[in-house]
DNA sequence: TGTACATCAGTGAACGCGCGTTCACTGATGTAC
DNA sequence: TGTACATCAGTGAACGCGCGTTCACTGATGTAC
């Protein structure tokens, strides 16, 4: 029996079957599939698929992953605009930003790993990135934009560096369940650094 | 042909050559077994043993991993307050602290990545903690120790919470190489939490 | 409108792989008498 | 001192598993004439 997807459907739906298998796929507390990989064969089942089907639209098994990867930075960077927006830029904006980046990593544990585990080996030049490395160095540029303007460069790249790294070291502490979830905690964290750091 | 190991070497020289293969793992630049998992068949092989005979002195593969997560943790612990004494105590102490946390981790990417994979259930009583869950414990309790004791207990907490999340984003960014290992930089951006925060 | 044909997205069987674990075993060591 | 025996740390063969990938295939779709 031949299933027929419409033209490209079935790329798609691997897509959405992938990113909802990660989403399945939970933190440490949740039993289900801790930290393992997500695999072909599973993204195939889960869409009703033979898996040699998959080879059709992706050459292989890390073309998907790097397709996930890529749709989930993607949203991470959307949520992250949005936030600083909604929260009218300034500090206001930079800790919306923040609190967001870790909320998207323990409400996406699986999709959030996935995310950071690609090599982006950061000494490319740009025109050799692949669409991840582009959309990383997007996020960067994010953060580094929402730096006070009055620093020197130094200043403002550790700076940035500075809070991503906080805000990541609070996410991957949390994921693996070494922090409890507890977000006046992190919002207390988060802010306490930004009364400090970027005074604008 | 049987070797003989007399009393219990077996199992150091199984805990050796594990922290070995760990250690050869690299990070994602070396083209070595990058993010896998170490497997008990590997640790046999290296030690030129059975991989049965592994079972004569660990109940299973997750025990063994325990084990070397276990060293490694008790060698951070070592480590971190080694450079806190070296350095004087204070301000000193605290920033070489966070320093030698940052470069065991890209000393021992696998390792540092096995310590805190291993779930230690944050919720537990302290009497129900396994001996890696205990050191972890004391791990975050050295921290809170470097916080100065003007504060009042939520503001220690979170101060605490700030450095442990700082340098372990620092360290997990740099493992992933989506931050170059600039050691200038990390000093850099750990003296300005410092500076700021821990006033003693 | 009907027929011939190319295209191409699916199929299921099969591959080799390395894994953790079980099993019944063997052979050296040390102790009791 | 010599012999019988229990202990126990090793052994190699075998298990079932799920994986990513290859292969030759099939059957529906759409186009050219």
């Amino acid at each position: 029996m031949t299933k027929t997807y419409h033209h490209g459907d079935l790329h798609s739906a691997l897509i959405d079957s992938g990113l909802k298998l990660l989403k399945a796929r939970g933190g440490p507390e949740s039993g289900q599939g801790k930290g393992e990989d997500l695999g072909l064969r599973e993204v195939a089942r889960d869409v009703g698929v033979s898996a040699t089907a998959i080879y059709r639209h992706f050459p292989d098994k890390s073309a998907l992953m790097l397709a996930l990867a890529y749709e989930g930075i993607e949203r991470l960077g959307r949520a992250q605009r949005k936030a600083t927006q909604d929260a009218g830029g300034g500090p206001a904006g930079f800790l919306a930003s923040g609190m967001t980046y870790v909320r998207f990593a323990t409400d996406n544990p699986a999709l959030f790993r996935l995310i950071f585990s690609h090599v982006p080996a950061t000494s490319l030049l740009d025109a050799e990135l692949d669409e991840v490395g582009t959309a990383m160095k997007g996020l960067r540029e994010d953060i580094a934009h929402l730096m006070p303007k009055h620093l020197s460069d130094l200043e403002r790249k550790a700076a940035a560096l500075h809070a991503w790294a906080l805000v990541h070291g609070l996410a991957e502490l949390i994921l693996d369940g070494h922090v409890a979830k507890d977000w006046g905690m992190v919002e207390k964290v988060l802010s306490g650094m930004l009364a400090r750091e970027p005074r604008q």
